[in-house]
Parts: C-alpha cells; structure tokens; sequence
DNA sequence: ATCCTCCCCTAC
DNA sequence: TAAGGTAGGGGAGGAT
C-alpha cells in the first residue's frame, strides 16, 4: 500500500496522506467514475509542494495513537522507531517541517515527560527520598508558568523534596492543584481564571516554616507583576513559533511514515480500521484523547521565555554546525546574512513561499482586469476564432508564454507577472445569471496541477521522468547529506519513499539515497501559470485565483451547451452521458498540450465538494463528485480535509465533541459545533457536512493589508544593522504599497526573537529556528496625520516600535512590517525624499531635502542654512505689529487647507475627507500654465462655492468645516482670534476684472478662491507695499518649500497656483546679517519657523534659537509687552510649530526621552525628533508658566 | 449589540 | 550552504 505510505500531500492540505480518506474514496464508488480515470484505484496522487514554514504549518492531521508516559512499553517502542528513523541525532533528523514528521513531537512529547517523571525519581532518590524532608507538599500538584524567581529547576526541586508532583505540562488541568508563577500574559490570566494561581514565595516559605502555609496568602496578582519584560501594550505571546507548532503538537507519526515501502494496495494501515471513527477504535484513541484534552499548551504559548526553555532539550537544542563555521567568518556574513548589501532583494528572489504570495496577488489583479475589461464589453475579439486565424486565447497564451509578448525584460529574470493579460470569455448571453442562481445547480471545477514545481521541471528533462526527482534549493548532489534546503515538490516516484514537500533534502536522501534534484524554475512556472490561467478564463464564467497552480472556476453554462449539443449522442453510445467531466478533461487535455504537465480537476456543485473532489481526481484526472454521491462520500472524511479546517479545528472537535470525522460530526447539533469551534466556523461546517457550501467565487476583493516579512538569515550584531535593515524592509513595504497605489494608517511590527533555550545558530541553517514573537501594532502617522506610503516614515515607525521592545539585535531572528488600513493613494505625489506631497501643493522641486541638510554640519548652521534667528539683544529686537481685527461676514466656507484641524479632519469619514481634499486640490491646484484653467470646472458648483457652501455626497459640508476649524479658540475671546477665525472679511476682494487680467490671471478662477487667497495672490500682483498683501494670515502647513533656495533663504512658500504668474517678488526678512528680525505679522513668523524647522531638519535646533524663540513666545503670552492678541499669535505659532514637528517627526512626538543615546551620538532622524520634541516642550513649558500665571492655566495647542 | 484590536489559524 | 512569505477569515474579549 505505498500509496497509503507514500502519496504525497495535496497542495492545499496533506488529504493524500490520509488513508481514511484514501479508503474512503475507494469506497466510494460513483458512477461515471470508472472509465474517466484509470488510475482510480491508485490513490498515489496529489501533489505537494508549497508547504508553508512550521509556524503556520498544522501538525499531522491524524494522530490515531498517542504514547504517553503511562504506557512504558509503548513509550519504549516509540523510542526505538524514532530511533529507526532518525537514525543521527543531527536536526533534520528529529526536526523537520514536513507534515510527515509532526508524528516525531508526539512521541518527543512522550518522551520528554517521561525522561521528566524519571527525573522526577531520580531527584526523588538522589535526595534520599522526600520522606526526609517532610512531605509537606504531599498531594499537592504543582504547574509552573512562565519564568519564576527562584527558577523553575529550583521550585521543581523543592516541590520534589517536599513529596509534591511536579507537572512539567498543564496538559492534565484537573489534576494540577496550583499554579506557580510570577508572571501572567492576560490570555494566561483568563486560561487561570479557576484555579489556584499562587507566587514561588508560598513554596519557599512554607519550606522555611517547615510547614504548608494558607495558599491563600501568596495568590498571585497580575497586578503586582514580578516580571515586566516589555513595554506596556507588548502583546507578547511569546511563541517559539516553529517549536510551539511543532513541538506542541504532539501528534503520533503514522507507522507507514517510518520508512519507505513497497507499494501494495492491499495493506492497510495497522492502526487504521478501514470505517469508522478512528478516533473511537480504541483505547488508544482515547488515550489521544485524553493526552490533548487541554488545548491550552497548545494554542497558548508559552507565558515567559522560561516556559518554553522548560519544554527542554530537542531537537531545537542542536546547532546547525555549518552556520557556526560560516558565521565565524566575517566577511561570510557580512556577504550572506541580512547584514548584506542586497539581502532582502536576494532573498524575495530566491524565496518560493515569496512567490507563490506575489503570484497569487498578481493573477487575482490579472483576473480581476480581464472580468472588468469583460463585462465592459470589450472582448470583442474573443468570438472570432475562425480557423487561420488566431483565437484570443491563443494570442494571449503566446503573449503570456515566456520572455517574449508582454512579459518584457530578461525572460530570466521576469518572474513577475505583471503585464500579462488575460481575456475573460465573454459574459453568458441572455439568462446566463438566472439560470446560475435558480434551479440548474452550479458547476464549480477545482483546477490544480500535479506536483507543480516538479511536472514542470521536468518538462525539458524527460529522461528524469519516473525517477524520484524533488524541487529544492540545494544542488544536492553533492552536500546534499547534510542539507538542510526544503523540498518544495516532489514527484510521484520520490513519494514512494515517503518524501514529502517541506521535508529537508537531508531527510529525504535518508529515504531515498538516490533521490535526484532539480532547482526552482520560478520564470517557467510563471509561464505556465499564465498559460493555465488563460486557458481556464476562456472556459470560466468566473475564476478565481487560488495559487500559481489552482484555480477555482464556474463552468455552469459551457456546462450546460455542452448538455445540450452532446448528451444525445452520447446517449445513443450507451454512455452515460457526464458532460461536466467531458469538459474538464477537455481542460485538462488543453493544459497537458500547451504546458506538457498534468494538471487534476474536481467538479461539484459547490467549491467546498469540488476542492475534495479534485483531491479524488488526482493524478491526472478529473472527478465529478455528484449530489447524490455527496453523503456517503462526506461521511468517511475528516473534519481536517475541509478546506479551511486544519489541526486546531481538529483538536477541537476532539476534544468537544469526541469525534473529528464527518460521518460522527454530522449527528451533532448546529449548536454545538457552535459551541465547540466558534458561531461562524461551526456554521460553516455544518453546512458543510451537509454538503452545503453556499460561497461565491471571489474574484474582485480589494487589499486589506501589505506586509513584508523576514525571517531567515536575520543575523545581526549591532542596532545599526537592525535599525538600517527596518528601514530597507520599510522600503520594501513602501514600494509595495506604491506599486498598488494604496496607504496605510496602521503598521504592525512583528518581531521574532530567539527563545533563550534555543542555540545560537538554528538547526536548519541559517533558519530563526525556536523564537519568541512579539507583535507591536502603532497607528502610522504620515504627514498631516494621514495615511502614508513613505518608506521613511514606515521605517521610522517600524524602528521606534522595534526600538521600545528593547531586545538584544543579536537575538533578533526576524522581522515584519505590515501596514493595515489601506486607503487609495489618489495620486499624492511623492518627492524622492519620500515625503509625501499634498496634491495641491505645488510641484517640488527636483532637489532632495539631502541636498540642502548636507551642508551644514556642525557650529555654524545658522548662516549655512540662512535662518538667521538672531538672539535678542533686547527684547525690543521683537516687534509685533497689531493689524486690525476685521467683522464677522458669516460667510460660510471651507477653512483654507492650512487652517484645517488635522485630527478633526483626520477622523472624518473616508468619502467625504477624500472629497474634501479633491475639493481642496481643485482650488489650489490648476494644471499647468495655459490660457484657460480650470476650464472644466463646473459652473454650477462653482456657483454654490460662491455662496459659500456645497455637498459632499449628500453631506452637509458646512457642518464638516465647521468642525474642521481648529477647535481650540476658546483660550481667549474667539471673536477676537484672527488666526483661526474661519472667514473674516469681504467675501471677496475688491479688485476689478481688468486690473486681475492685467496680472494675467483669471477671473472666474480668482473669484473662485478662499478669500485670503485672493488676497494673498492680489498682494503678490501686485507687489511688496500694496495694503492687501499684509492680511494674508494663515498657517499653511501644506504648501511648503521643501528645498531652500541658495539665493533666496527666506522664500516665501511659493502661493496655490490658481492663477498663473510667478510670484513677482519674495518676501525676505532678516536674511542679511545683523538685520534685526521684525515679526510683523504672524506669518512671517510662521515663515521663519517653517525655515527654521525646515532647515533642521536633518539637525537638532540651536539651543539658543529656542531660546529665543521660547522668549519672543513667552512675551506674547506674557501679554504685558503686547496686546491680548498675543496670545492667541504666540499659540497659533505654537500650533504651527507643532504641525511642522508632526510633519517632519510625528513618531518621535511620544516617544519616552530616556533612552535617546543609544545611537551614541549619531546624528540619525530618532535623535533629531527627539530634540525638536524636547526643544517643543521645553518652549511649550515656558509658555505654560506665564499663561498659568496669567490665566490659571496652561496653553491648549489641540 | 457592535465595533475594534490582537492575535491564531489556514492556505498555497 | 539557503532563501521558514503573506493575505485573509475569524474568535476572544475589551471598548463603546
């Protein structure tokens, strides 16, 4: 029965390595079933590949026997096979990724508690028995969580002499009498609710007094927390996650794994029964049962590192000895870990797992465009496919296959498939939609190559054909004894020796020393993929994407023509006629010509039975699983060959219902696989085993997240290294985010780190090998308080968040950055400084933010960058220059831009913020110079602008400006507060259309503006001097110059180009030395700090212009040198000053002070933020002390 | 109730 | 040498 030992697994799930349900479809015998498929009865099939890394990667699906320690011989047995297998004790041999080899934890599981229960005696004797002592811990059963003060080794000790028993595993709750721990992660907390959770101290203590003391005295309080590792939000599950999914998962290794066999069919398994439960077979069963009965060690992780470090030696323990050698040498690490140059580019090119991620995106957008492009009714070229001439799915094939077409660039090198297209069969005529939603039954065909990577592969290299061939990394033939490179797809051949994907090619050559490799052939099975995809898109009504190799399709009305125009005929042949499998071998007969692979085809009425149907279709065949077939064929199944049920559905089927197959669970009540799995997942697999799947194909969803993740070959020495390889993933992450257009407002860091029992250097060659994971989420703050793309700022987040865990970076294994809370790009500009750019700002220029930091270096800044903030001689250098306040119009409109609440606009919905900033855009922003501008703009709105108010998609938008406005007047008299007052004045601006042409500008886009827009591009017409231009009093935070001009450091921040002149003249003010600075107006403050900030940016202020600054603010709160109104000018100042440190240093805003000289005195962004943060809040303290002394109060800058 | 956040789980 | 990525579903439990 090899083909029980040795099929492969589906790619989807390990379905072939389950021999119940390889029986089960044996069993099952369907009609139509015998002449499409000669291979029926050879269940070797399925392929493999694709296996995902061991922190996702379930266990084995199906312990049937599990020893424990209560079973010595069986414990004694388990050893010995192990033993057989894993012949070395290298790591690959007891540590592998394959699902094949979940059964080695199961027994390591065993063994451990065992080694510890003999441990436990051997203490016990060493000790001279515990009688000795006293046994004042006898009947107690004691659990130790997480790390303890003193250690567990010493707790177990004493727990020992005392007579208690020690449980190295909670596995047995009920017999646990009390919880040791210092330390509790809230999931803990909630796991202990209901039982005695006490400190180390009632051990000791009792032991001092000779005597049990009252547990109740020493019950453990999160609160006082003896141990505190992280910040305070740090959800540290503190998973070893390879180890916790393995080792955790104890599961029995099926005896056929053991070794490779010949194929008969006749053998079964000797712990499978052919029907029934297995689960209820035996005792042993039971005793599965009993040993998994607390899910707790499993889905909960470790709670200190200790508790993981408890769960001793394994395999884990064992360092990979080539890394050790190769990581003794510098120059090989500074060439081949994360530290090089060109790592994460090296790395994604090489990953598969990376592929087959990006693959899937891009054939679900390929999908997507073809179906958009279909039902817009431009497939007109599809229905011409006369002879001669090229059919639409031909050409596209021929675009799609390999370098050339479309797909340009090195044929080498071009894995991606952007730029591919694929042609949608055009829509059903007529009812095609009705007939699919009534009565007629779906036709839902699950399309999957055999063993991908492999069947391709040998495409050009026939004569390896029928040899036990695998995909890996290495090139095997020679070190390949000791490798430890994954195997990604193996062939049929390989399998018979047990083989399997995610197994190391070490292992495999244990099992089959002659096992041939072949290397990954990423463009090709691009190829493929697209030529499959093609193919399957002209047959579809609808597609979706699964993975490069798999694709889900609804073929119910080719189906249904073909019914039609072939039943009677085949009829009248005395076949039955089975027009849903006619098509799919059609399908699959296109495929194996066009690609030379096979590819496996399930057909059902629903996606659920067509996924287990193509499970029973393999190798190279298609299988109709029919209505009435679907009980019986169910029945037989496990919970775990659903699609989307894997290990922990299992395990809690077992353990809350008793019974993890199908045929068992379909006797349950809805509610109680509620109870048991969750209300949605219960439903669902109700439904399910019922046959009853009622989800659509998904073929258009939009992104929800982008992430980019690391982690392998994460070796660093120092927080350089670390802190510069987040910024280069930040710039992954930003460029993956740019290439869909999208932005983020939320970024997850997530961060393995090497759990302290684990060797320094990973039993899988430079793998993270047991880890720790800490996740850390923080809201991503983009200019403005926006969403953002910037690879800047993504690093600076990342790293901040990296920074606060404070973790050794030697210890760091890997790295994620995930950005959530995607929002459509809507084309914002970005500079190449990364800086986002508002779309109404106008154009920056080409030179970076580099260019102009560089040059100032150290000492003499000021003169270098031309902001002359010159210290006070007097204090009357400073100026302030009341202008009269001007009466309340009551015109309603939107606030200029610059005057905006970010936060309030911030938190507005996302149509109507996007409306708002289109609308925004549209006034400040006209396309280029030409004789018309704005033409397009519609009269109508532009009328309801003049009046002052428009909607938004059905929103009162004056209410919403309303609330823009800075909602912080209320320190002084609002009335009073020009800065901030929403409109004041004239509606709009005296000025004649004439005189306006005379500026070249356009009246109907002039009366269109905001008034202080008029006005300010009025005075800027009409130059320095002209009584207009003084009012222009707003905070643009906005519409900035990025770059400072060499010759003109005080430039004024060029002005909204509604109309089209180039500002005439520049106000500068101080910019000739020794020139005293007059703030004459509010802005021109604005100005000089927006320069002074600008100019820093790169730099930590001058003291002494803080000072300054701080005193010139402190004055006008002060109020005894200037009118009231100072007040409100110093805190509209402030509040500038803020924006522009949140623009430029948002991160940093909160960030704790203390540790600010890690980076020994480099001058990096983190230093710079913090020193204009403490710089703010020096000048803000200052503030607040006059203000308390004149208003009892300190300054609202919100 | 309903949302949101923090995960885990699953798949390829 | 080897390349253990990534997105989405959903549950638990707290916030609102």
């Amino acid at each position: 029965m090899a083909p029980l030992l040795s099929s492969g697994s589906l790619s989807s799930d390990y379905f072939d390595d389950d021999p119940d349900f390889i029986q089960a479809l044996n069993h099952v015998v369907l009609p139509g079933d015998i002449e499409a498929s000669p291979v029926r009865h050879n269940p070797i099939d399925e392929d493999i590949e694709l296996q995902p890394p061991p922190s996702t990667q379930p266990g084995l699906k199906r312990p049937r026997s599990l020893p424990t320690e209560e079973d010595g011989s069986k414990f004694h047995s388990v050893l010995a096979s192990v033993d057989a297998n894993d012949g070395d004790s290298s790591y690959m041999s007891s540590y592998t990724y394959g699902a094949s080899h979940f059964g080695d934890y199961g027994e390591y599981m065993s063994r451990k508690r065992a080694k510890l229960q003999l441990q436990n005696a051997e203490m016990d004797v060493k000790d001279g028995g515990s009688e000795a002592r006293g046994r004042i811990f006898h009947g107690l059963q004691i659990y130790i969580n997480g790390w303890t003060e003193p250690s567990v080794q010493d707790l177990r000790q004493l727990i020992i002499q005392h007579g208690g028993i020690f449980h190295a595993y909670l596995d047995k709750k009920s017999l646990v009498t009390h919880i040791i721990t210092c330390s509790l992660t809230p999931a803990k907390i909630r796991e202990f609710k209901h039982m005695k959770v006490v400190k180390p101290d009632w051990l000791t203590e009792s032991v001092k007094a000779g005597t049990l003391l009252p547990w109740h005295d020493f019950i453990f309080r999160p609160g006082e927390r003896v141990e505190e590792s992280q910040g305070r939000n740090v959800a540290q599950k503190l998973l070893s996650d390879g180890f916790i999914s393995q080792g955790n998962r104890r599961t029995e290794k099926k005896v056929s794994d053991e070794q490779p066999e010949d194929i008969t069919l006749t053998i079964e398994h000797p712990n499978e029964p052919v029907a029934g439960p297995p689960c209820h077979s035996s005792s042993v069963s039971d005793q599965v049962h009993t040993d998994y009965a607390h899910p707790s060690i499993i889905h909960h992780r470790p709670a200190s590192p200790e508790d993981a470090a408890r769960i001793p030696d394994y395999a884990a323990h064992t360092s990979n000895p080539h890394a050790e050698r190769a990581m003794a040498d510098p120059a090989w690490r500074a060439a081949h870990t994360s530290v090089a140059p060109d790592f994460i580019e090296d790395y994604y090119k090489n990953s598969r797992l990376h592929h087959l991620s990006t693959w899937k995106s891009e054939l679900k957008n390929l999908v997507a465009e073809a179906q958009e492009r279909a039902e817009n009714g431009s497939a007109s070229a599809w229905s011409r496919s006369t002879e001669g001439t090229k059919t639409a799915v031909e050409k596209v094939m021929e675009e799609n296959s390999g370098g050339a077409g479309l797909v340009g660039g090195s044929a080498e090198d071009d894995v991606s498939m952007r730029g591919a297209e694929l042609v949608k069969k055009p829509p059903v005529k007529g009812k095609g939609k009705e007939r699919a939603a009534d009565a007629e039954e779906r036709v839902i065909m699950h399309c999957d190559f055999d063993s991908f990577f492999v069947s391709a592969g040998l495409v050009n290299r026939p004569h390896l054909r029928g040899k036990p061939v695998v995909v890996c990394h290495s090139q095997g033939n020679t070190g390949g004894g000791s490798s430890t490179s994954e195997i990604a797809s193996a062939s049929y051949e390989a399998r018979k020796f047990g083989i399997k994907g995610g197994m190391s090619l070490q292992q495999a050559r244990k099992l089959c020393p002659t096992v041939l490799t072949i290397p990954y052939e990423f463009q090709r099975y691009k190829q493929f993929s697209l030529q499959f995809y093609t193919i399957l898109m002209a047959h579809a009504d609808d597609l979706q994407a699964v993975s490069v190799d798999e694709a889900l399709i609804d073929v119910t009305s080719s189906v249904a023509r073909i019914r039609t125009e072939l039943s009677r005929s085949q009829e009248e042949q005395g076949i039955s006629p089975d027009p849903a499998k006619d098509f799919a071998e059609a399908i699959r007969a296109q495929v194996k010509k066009v690609t030379g692979c096979e590819v496996s085809i399930g057909i059902a009425q629903n996606i659920m039975l067509a996924r287990l149907a193509s499970r029973r279709a393999k190798p190279a065949g298609s299988f109709h699983l029919r209505v009435a077939d679907v009980p019986e064929f169910l029945a037989p199944l496990d919970i775990d060959d659903l699609h989307g049920f894997g290990y922990s559905a299992r395990q809690k089927a077992q353990e809350k219902l008793g019974a993890t197959s199908l045929g068992e669970l379909t006797k349950k009540s809805k509610a109680t696989l509620c109870e048991a799995l969750g209300k949605g997942t219960g439903e669902l697999l109700y439904k399910a085993l019922r046959g009853i799947d009622d989800r659509k194909l998904e073929s258009d969803k939009p992104r929800k997240s982008v992430s980019c993740d690391i982690n392998y070959g994460i070796r660093f020495e120092n927080n350089d290294q670390a802190e510069s390889f987040i910024y280069q993933m930040g710039e992954e992450v930003s460029r993956r985010l740019c290439s869909i257009d999208m932005k983020g407002r939320s970024l997850t860091l997530k961060i393995l780190k090497r759990d302290p029992s684990a060797p320094v250097e990973a039993p899988k060659f430079m793998g993270h090998g047991l880890c720790e994971a800490f996740n850390k989420q923080a809201p991503l703050i983009g200019p403005g308080g926006r969403a953002t793309s910037e690879a800047k700022i993504i690093g600076e987040h990342a790293w901040r968040l990296l920074k606060s865990l404070s973790f050794d970076p030697k210890e760091l294994r890997g790295i994620g950055i995930q950005i959530q809370k995607l929002e459509k790009g809507s084309g914002v500009v970005e500079t190449e400084s990364g800086q986002a750019v508002l779309p109404f700002k106008p154009v920056e220029s080409p030179k970076g933010p580099g260019s102009a930091a560089a040059e100032p270096v150290n000492g003499k800044t000021d003169d270098q960058l031309h902001i002359h903030v010159q210290p006070p001689s007097q204090d009357d250098d400073i100026q302030i220059i009341e202008k009269p306040a001007r009466g309340d119009t009551g015109v309603v409109d939107l606030p200029s831009f610059s005057q905006v609440d970010m936060s309030v606009f911030a938190a507005l919905p996302d149509d109507v913020r996007k409306e708002l900033e289109t609308e925004y855009q549209r006034r400040s922003v006209t396309p280029a110079p030409g004789p018309n501008p704005a033409r397009s703009r519609s009269p109508s709105l532009a009328a309801a602008e003049r009046k002052g108010k428009f909607l938004v998609k059905g929103t009162n938008v004056k209410r919403i400006t309303q609330q823009l406005a800075p909602r912080n007047r209320p320190i002084l008299s609002p009335a009073k507060n020009r800065l901030f007052a929403k409109r004041e004045g004239p509606s709009a601006v005296k000025v004649t259309d004439a005189e306006l042409r005379k500026y070249k500008m356009d009246p109907e886009v002039f009366r269109m503006l905001p008034v202080d827009m008029q006005r300010e591009q009025l005075a800027m017409a009409r130059g320095p001097g002209a009584s207009v231009f003084a009012e222009r009093k707003i905070l643009k935070p906005y519409t900035r110059r990025r770059t400072k001009s060499s010759s003109a450091p005080f430039r004024r921040p060029p002005a909204p180009r509604a109309v089209y002149f180039e500002p005439a003249f520049l106000k500068q003010q101080g910019k000739t030395k020794g020139e005293k600075l007059y703030f004459t107006e509010t802005d021109d403050v604005q100005c000089v700090i927006e320069a002074w900030v600008d100019g820093f940016r790169e730099h930590p202020p001058n003291q002494k212009d803080v000072d300054y600054f701080a005193k010139w603010l402190v004055q006008c709160v002060d109020g005894s040198r200037s009118a009231d109104t100072g007040i409100e000018k110093a805190v509209a100042v402030a509040k500038w000053w803020l924006l522009l440190l949140r623009r430029h240093f948002a991160i940093w805003e909160h960030a704790p002070e203390s540790d600010s000289d890690a980076s020994c005195g480099a001058v990096t962004s983190e230093v710079v933020g913090r020193a204009w943060w403490k710089a703010f809040r020096e000048v803000k303290g200052k503030m607040d002390v006059v203000a308390r002394k004149r208003f009892g109060g300190s300054l609202s800058l919100k």
